[in-house]
DNA sequence: CCTACCGATCGGTAGG
DNA sequence: CCTACCGATCGGTAGG
């Protein structure tokens, strides 16, 4: 049955489209993401899939939000009610170790490879991008410095850099999978984060 | 004058036309590269540019070995004369950042970037970067195990793992500055690679 | 949410 | 290394 339907059956094929879009973008990058291929894949036409949001940009902004809704409740969400401080920091890191060793997308971390994939272009995308990144990074590094303040860490560390180097350390898990061959990357790097916070 | 020139001549060329499509991918990525942006900007023909290699595929694996020879020529010659072993790493890490630091491309670190738009792809690009990508590992790697050897790092350390870190963070500068605002990210990375070999 | 279409650009080729 | 072209695909729109 072709033409209009309801809200609710819009609101499902819209979450099918973003689904389908996060994990094309997680492979071919949210540049490489063609309105083409995803009717195609999800057996509709393109006019179909682009009026959802109304042009590109628009969808791929649409497609972070919802790679982000993600990320927040397999990483954050599991860690949240913890004590600030390094007790979060660790089940933080064992739940973001846990999440990028089974990837919910295909090309595994998202916004990993959407942080490289952006970082040194302009516009609106790149913008929502840094946007969420820079709230994950206050958030790691707001307890970080709780930990440092409640002497876990050594007093002269400095907050942003750990929580910069815990960042780049996750991103890194899928290209080590897949380009060092290194199938036990989300392990290594979990014992690299642990050196990095004293934690051994 | 169009037309044929000589060898000297089209040898020079492809040198700029490789120099412009490393420059293009370290911002657009290796598929962002597209022929026709390549040649509007050199003031040449499409013909003209792709004659030089055949093929787009091609385009993008000889501008993958013009970044390695700039890389190497930037992070391990600089390094390679020195003792191997924990000297020889440090020398590399301090070479590496300050090229991270003052990259010659304007998108940044060219193989970082690769790395994570190719990871999840197959096909002849995603393997000739891979190959550059492990063959860099091992060398680092080879470093770190004879450190652990001589007894400057710890035994019970891994080498591949230490190897896979320090590639994380370097890899992490140009996002770090770009999407995180870390203006000393180099250092910052500098710093955390130190902390990582446990050479403070 | 579909069909049918638009101009622009893609990688690539023929022929010189 | 150029002009002139090819079919395919791009994002997007009109109209229903």
């Amino acid at each position: 049955m072709a033409g209009r339907r309801s809200v609710a059956a819009a609101r499902d094929t819209r979450v099918a489209i973003l689904r389908a879009a996060a994990d094309m973008a997680s492979i071919d990058g949210l540049d490489g993401l063609t309105v083409g291929r995803l009717a195609s894949e999800l057996g509709m036409s393109k006019a179909g899939v682009i009026g959802h949001f109304g042009s590109k940009t628009e969808l791929q902004l649409a497609t972070i939000e919802y790679a982000a809704d993600v990320f927040r409740a397999e990483v954050w969400t599991p860690a949240e009610h913890l004590e600030p401080g390094l007790p979060r920091l660790l089940a933080i890191c064992d739940a973001w170790m846990a999440y990028a060793g089974k990837p919910a997308f295909p090309g595994g971390c998202f916004f990993a490879a959407a942080s490289f994939e952006y970082d040194s272009k302009t516009g609106p995308v790149h913008d929502a991008i840094a946007e969420r990144v820079q709230r994950w990074h206050e958030r790691l590094s707001a307890d970080v410095a709780t930990a440092i303040e409640a002497g876990e860490l050594p007093t002269d560390a400095s907050a942003d850099r750990i929580a910069h180097s815990l960042w780049a350390l996750a991103a890194s898990v899928t290209p080590n999978r897949h380009l060092h061959r290194d199938t036990d990357a989300a392990d290594h790097v979990k014992t690299s984060m642990r050196i990095l916070l004293g934690a051994r």
